[in-house]
DNA sequence: CTGTTAGCGCCTTCAG
DNA sequence: CTGAAGGCGCTAACAG
């Protein structure tokens, strides 16, 4: 498969070398007024050469400036995607502090397939990023690229991955997943499940964890039927929750998974004409937009996605700027109590 | 502000002049094994540079490569806003077509802002994108960057912008609009009004024309207040809904300007004790995902994001290719029926 | 099939 | 405060 070039070679673009001959100085000098770093440049000179660039509608070649300089003042955001509200909050994090400093986002979208990811590592470094977010955890990181030698760039983690060593950015899914049990059992519910994502998913397992933990504390029986594993959207919380309500239900509250989990659990529960919260009540995780706007309203874990993105993006910031930065940056998720597991 | 080197300079990447040695080969040769474009070089040869790049770790540095070969197999995708799940599907589309087609996407978002807007043109061009699409629509297009002229970046819009002149994508609004509105009409309803979006929304404006007309051929009388602007989100049509059920309800359905406003308007109308679709009906624009997973389910207008998303990105390869594509690519909106317009 | 050699457009010492 | 010149890493003629 071969493109034409973007640009005939007949249409010359102007370079800076145009714009000093134009203002009648040296192309340094018009390096250095452009820069607009500290470097000393004469009030006037500099008057001549911003008259020269706006007259020839010079754009800088930030290729070229990127090839001299070792830097491209642009990061890679890797993301397992989209369509998952919880990661466009992420990305606005780490958008909005990128921008406010000036750096571009290469974007990547894996659809949860590690293959892609490792390609996109590949792609990102060959651009020469300057830094690359990995967003979605697991627990399966694993690149042969050595994200501290060769001067290739650093990595900052966003969700729990544990083969991965450097510095990462996380919420408290332990404390999350038992904070979420505990506020079902302080409602009087025992019998609890759980609706779960995918086992590789590790965030997920930690607030597995956190659910077992909390149940364990409170003398309830672990049995692995509690666990119901899926995937992460509604369609197929909706057919799980289908499967179960035809039984004899033995739930009296669900914790999903993640609040998509949720809302397809709670719409199917409600096609079956089980009551929410009366018969069945339910948490979820992440708190999206709809969340607050279904009714019954979704009581759910709060997840701090944009605050996340936005610290690992401060993270990456500091690391390129050469600080040392903690390995693993922690956020408690609090809960937001509404309809759907009130009092019955 | 300044930001140290990303690599110190005293270690030295390996470039493709160190494989070229380690190989016993040019550097010529190096490039065209790598480039794998049909340049004939004998398979031996091939082998031996494949393992150097292998032994030395060798990276490639695209923007070396993009400089000489004037192409950076990069384009720019500028979005309004990623809390809005449309968006975050356009991009999934975008994206789709792009990493098929070996293309990175730098991504920026404005948060509706179109200083911003401008602003990340200016950058994705001195990035030397090999093009841009640009979401959401607006009658605000703005730029004195020509897009033809200077072999700058061609662009091409998604969403309906009244001053672009260059292609566009765009879903058919007014049918849209119109096809909501006789859909309600056609289930009885006659005192219908629009819960719209900002004035400035040009895909909105679209959709509330159509809705007229629509109004217009079935004879109901139009009157200005019939339409209720406010913004994109739910919080906002949650407080309008309230401030519309306080009063006697003059309508009997509503169509709102996208799925978003229409859950934030369906919350408080049960809140107030309204029952949906009973006493009031429900359409909304967009098919986001949790719109099949709220009780009553939303009745809405399927915009084909993801659709369009890809779309554009094909039109802008077929444009990168040399080819001359549409100026106007429409894609039509289908109807989904659900609860919340039921015949009750 | 392979090698040599100019650039691509800008930054950055090093000298004025 | 300004200029000259080498180099960033790779590609693309042009010659073998």
């Amino acid at each position: 498969m071969s493109r034409a070039p973007a640009q005939p070679k007949t249409v010359a673009r102007v370079g800076i070398r145009d714009v000093a001959r134009d203002a009648g100085v040296s192309v340094a000098t018009v390096s250095r007024a452009l820069a607009n770093d500290g470097y000393p440049v004469a009030e006037e000179t500099r008057r001549k050469i911003e008259a020269s660039v706006k007259r020839l509608k010079f754009v800088p070649n930030d290729l070229a400036r990127g090839l001299s300089q070792n830097r491209t003042n642009t990061i890679g955001v890797i993301v397992p995607n989209l369509s998952n509200l919880y990661y466009a909050r992420v990305l606005t994090g780490i958008e909005d502090v990128a921008a406010a400093n000036r750096l571009s986002i290469i974007f990547c979208n894996t659809n949860h397939s590690i293959e892609k990811r490792e390609q996109d590592i590949k792609l990102l470094l060959q651009k020469r990023v300057d830094g690359i977010v990995i967003c979605g955890s697991g627990s399966d990181y694993h690149t042969h690229i050595d994200s501290r030698s060769m001067g290739a760039a650093p990595i900052v983690m966003l969700g729990r991955n544990e083969k991965f060593d450097g510095p990462s950015v996380q919420a408290n899914n332990f404390q999350a997943g038992y904070a979420a049990t505990a506020h079902l059992i302080e409602r009087g519910h025992r019998a609890i499940g759980f609706l779960a994502g995918p086992p590789s998913w590790a965030d997920g397992s930690e607030r597995i964890r956190g659910f077992r933990a909390c149940l364990a504390e409170h003398g309830a029986t672990l049995s692995d039927d509690m666990v119901i594993y899926g995937d992460f959207a509604e369609q197929d919380a909706y057919a799980r929750m289908q499967a179960l309500g035809r039984k004899r239900l033995k739930f009296t509250a669900l914790v999903a998974g993640n609040d998509r989990i949720a809302l397809g659990a709670m719409a199917a529960a409600v096609d079956l004409g089980i009551r929410v919260p009366h018969d069945l009540a339910f948490v979820g995780f992440d708190n999206i937009a709809t969340s607050s706007y279904v009714r019954p309203s979704l009581t759910t874990m709060d997840m701090p996605a944009q605050l996340m993105g936005a610290e690992a993006m401060r993270l990456l910031l500091r690391i390129m700027a050469g600080e040392q930065v903690p390995s693993q940056t922690i956020f408690e998720v609090p809960l937001l109590e509404r309809q759907s597991s009130a009092r019955s």
